[in-house]
DNA sequence: TAAAATCAGTTGCATTTGTAACAAAAAGAC
DNA sequence: GTCTTTTTGTTACAAATGCAACTGATTTTA
């Protein structure tokens, strides 16, 4: 029956990584979620509109290989607590010009910083070498 | 604005890891769902049960740090496919031993075997060293 | 030993997510 | 031009999850 040698779950990457991932975003999570009321789906939103400048809801999905029927509810939440405004555009009406309002656009500083700050403390954990093969590994295994 | 020596989303590990987690598992899961017709919860049960022997729902728990209501929800739905049998302990009524019929075994077999196959051609993308790098940062992360 | 506290496991409800159907606008066929 | 197809974004419905209240069994306490 159960050998000792045999495969575990601790060798598998996937659960590895999925422990890791939830575990990791924990606390950063508590921090948006208990300060600005949001969701990781606006979070990733409010962050995109911070970092790269107003965009359409299209465009962020390529960029964020995220569907748009997460963009459009995170969207629909961001702009009902006003941290975004959207903007028809002339040349095309179906599309939405999405960009930050000035309490959007503090609230991505805020959390901006802080997640920098959160970051450097998972990465101090490991040396730099580690960091860098980490980063890349996960880099690879996200297709990016 | 957009400054390009800014902190960025490639930088942030909680972000690189849920998507390392979701595209790392997606082959495998749609192979359990299409062929067994399980969710995550349940083959993590599945496997417990198969690899560590029969225990309790409280037993895995705590081995694996997962919350009761999951446990009793995966369990229930193993035993509608037959893949587990509960038996009531006379010791205590309250504790029931988990543990896997002859299908349940089965497709522990198959899927341990297709974890493990499967995990193999994920480390194949990095040399022994990274993947010790790897492995090590991800069980610090995951609090292992 | 009777009342209170604890423990295993389940269920109900509210939230979140995924999928697919949908409406409105634009582009293309002819 | 109008009829069909494609594209953008929303909505509706079903599945999945988290949390808290619950049942029944056991232990503790007084």
């Amino acid at each position: 029956m159960s050998n000792s040698e045999e495969f575990d779950l601790r060798d598998f990457f996937p659960y590895l990584l999925n422990l890791a991932a939830e575990e990791s975003s924990l606390d950063f999570q508590a921090y948006y979620k208990t300060r600005y009321g949001m969701l990781r789906m606006e979070w990733r939103v409010l962050f995109h509109l911070g970092r790269y400048g107003e965009m359409t809801a299209t465009e962020m999905g390529q960029r964020a290989k995220l569907h748009k029927t997460k963009i459009s509810r995170a969207v629909k939440a961001l702009e009902n607590r006003r941290f975004l405004t959207r903007h028809e555009m002339e040349s095309d009406r179906r599309n939405e010009l999405l960009q930050l309002s000035p309490q959007g656009k503090a609230a991505y500083d805020d959390l901006h910083e802080l997640a920098q700050k959160y970051n450097q403390s998972l990465a101090d954990q490991f040396s730099k070498k580690e960091q860098a093969v980490l980063r890349s590994c996960l880099l690879k295994l996200a297709k990016l």
